[in-house]
DNA sequence: AGGAGCTTGTGAACGTGAGAACAAAATCGG
DNA sequence: CCGATTTTGTTCTCACGTTCACAAGCTCCT
């Protein structure tokens, strides 16, 4: 986040070239719907079709991609690769961003072996970790390379996007190395928040906490005819000793 | 999402115990960061403290913590054990939930050996695949089961919640099933859009959507000083033939 | 006991986001 | 060329979320 420099109070001002962030959230999935599109040799579509394969609300859909500019046709549609080169250079995935990944264990191993972003937009330039065991292993056409190595990486590669999979102990560590190093974006997949200073953007995967947003709504949906069967304890203030529970998930 | 069922429009109707969704995603951190604390010995914490390590606005911490009742006390704080026990009743992790994981590829792997859910809330009661080369593999204490197997492992444990890490080809069908199974929750890995019917909750964790997130700013943070490298093609609806690009990211 | 000093809980102001609705613009058929 | 039809781009309204600011309530000290 971090992103919300510098905005005029008096009217209702949109733009000055800024798109909101629930909007850029959201144009990825447009992205990808149009590629389906595109894939199944369909030239064009209309908001209704395209938000229909991308999930949301085509007036929602219209609005999101007049932020970018008036690329439709009325009466007719969006030309889907035409749309798709707009929103693609919009988002900036018509060039390609370098990334490291730091701490390759379990997820790291995963990321690393996957295919998916290497495909167009973001290219893995070096997986890291601090593990002396694990530095020289390959994975893939990687090897596994020293955490040390990482700034001359960064400089080398001209790095701005870093991945945190190291447990959460670290990560803080990590992150301060990142961004010392030069690298302005983050993505954490460990269990803790990070602090960074203004201008570094982070981001986190939390798989316990969707878990746990789930399980919120799960408990709703038994509750609304059963009851609920933990009592409410009514007490104030008990300094008790209440049954050891959750939340070391995933710390 | 597909919580929005029943409101009456009139007056600004909080409650009927209906806490926020927005507050909803925060109360897992807060769960976390009571933990932390609590590890640390310390007893009771000030709105501030705990907003501090919980990464938010503390004027915000405490609304939040207001939709779940008074167990806080003026001039002092809230006490660690209390309140963590309390977050943890509502969002429902005081009981444990089944989970089953479908699709024990790289990621499912990882997922698989991860310790961090089984700690407590979650318990993955199966890994289930279509592939027969990995059924009966063993990963720590578990076997890979076929997927075949799903109504009958549902069933048997009450599993409410699937996580689905197959390709996104087969995702749709993997959901279709669980859902038919009885899986009223679903953590999706793959991309793209599922639909599922009312009254089932689903949330997705897409990797490439957040670094595509990530990619947009730091492209807008390069543009600040420097212009944009690429050109806005100025024509219209040109049928262009143009440089294939991002979007498959992912797919 | 009473007042000073904190910290919570919440009312109110503000900002952002979602969706309905419609005028403007394009195509197409006659 | 004109009017019917389609679908976009945008305006308006309402709901939701965030933040400020402060009274209410608690503790502690004198
Ligand atoms: N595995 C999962 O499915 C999963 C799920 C949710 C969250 N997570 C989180 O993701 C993170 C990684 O999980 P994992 O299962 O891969 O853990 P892991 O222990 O398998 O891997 C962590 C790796 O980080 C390396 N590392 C440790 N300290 C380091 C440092 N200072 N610098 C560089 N590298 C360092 C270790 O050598 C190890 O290889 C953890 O924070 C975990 O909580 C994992
Ligand atoms: N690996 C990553 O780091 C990563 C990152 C982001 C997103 N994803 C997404 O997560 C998903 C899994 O990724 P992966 O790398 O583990 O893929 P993978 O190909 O390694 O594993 C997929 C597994 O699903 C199984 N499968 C296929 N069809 C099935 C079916 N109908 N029923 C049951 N099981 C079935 C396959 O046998 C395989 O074991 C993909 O959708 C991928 O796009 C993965």
């Amino acid at each position: 986040m971090t992103r919300a420099s510098s905005r005029r109070p008096g009217p209702p001002t949109r733009t000055e070239r800024g798109i909101p962030e629930a909007t850029v959230a959201r144009l990825p999935v447009y992205l990808r719907a149009l590629t389906a599109l595109s894939d199944n040799g369909i030239a064009t579509a209309s908001s209704e079709d395209l938000a229909t394969a991308a999930g949301v609300n085509s007036a929602k859909l219209r609005k999101d991609l007049s932020y970018l500019g008036s690329y439709g046709t009325r009466g007719v549609g969006y030309d889907v690769e035409y749309l798709r080169y707009q929103i693609a250079r919009e988002i900036g995935v018509t060039q390609d961003w370098a990334v490291v990944i730091v701490g390759i264990g379990n997820l790291g191993h995963a990321l690393a072996n996957y295919s998916g972003f290497g495909t167009r937009g973001f290219r893995i330039v070096a997986l890291l970790d601090a593990d002396p065991k694990l530095v020289g292993e390959r994975i893939g056409d990687m090897e596994v390379r020293d955490f040390a190595e990482l700034e001359d990486i960064v400089e080398r590669d001209r790095v701005s996007i870093g991945v945190i999979t190291t447990p959460a102990g670290p990560a803080q560590e990590v992150c301060d190395r990142l961004v010392a190093a030069g690298v302005t974006s983050i993505l954490n997949f460990a269990p803790v928040v990070l602090s960074v200073p203004d201008g570094v953007d982070i981001r986190k995967v939390d798989l316990s906490i969707e878990l746990q947003i789930l399980a919120y709504h799960e408990q709703r949906k038994s509750g609304e005819a059963a009851l609920p069967q933990v009592p409410e304890l009514p007490a104030m203030n008990g300094l008790s000793d209440l049954p050891s529970v959750g939340g070391g998930v995933g710390a």
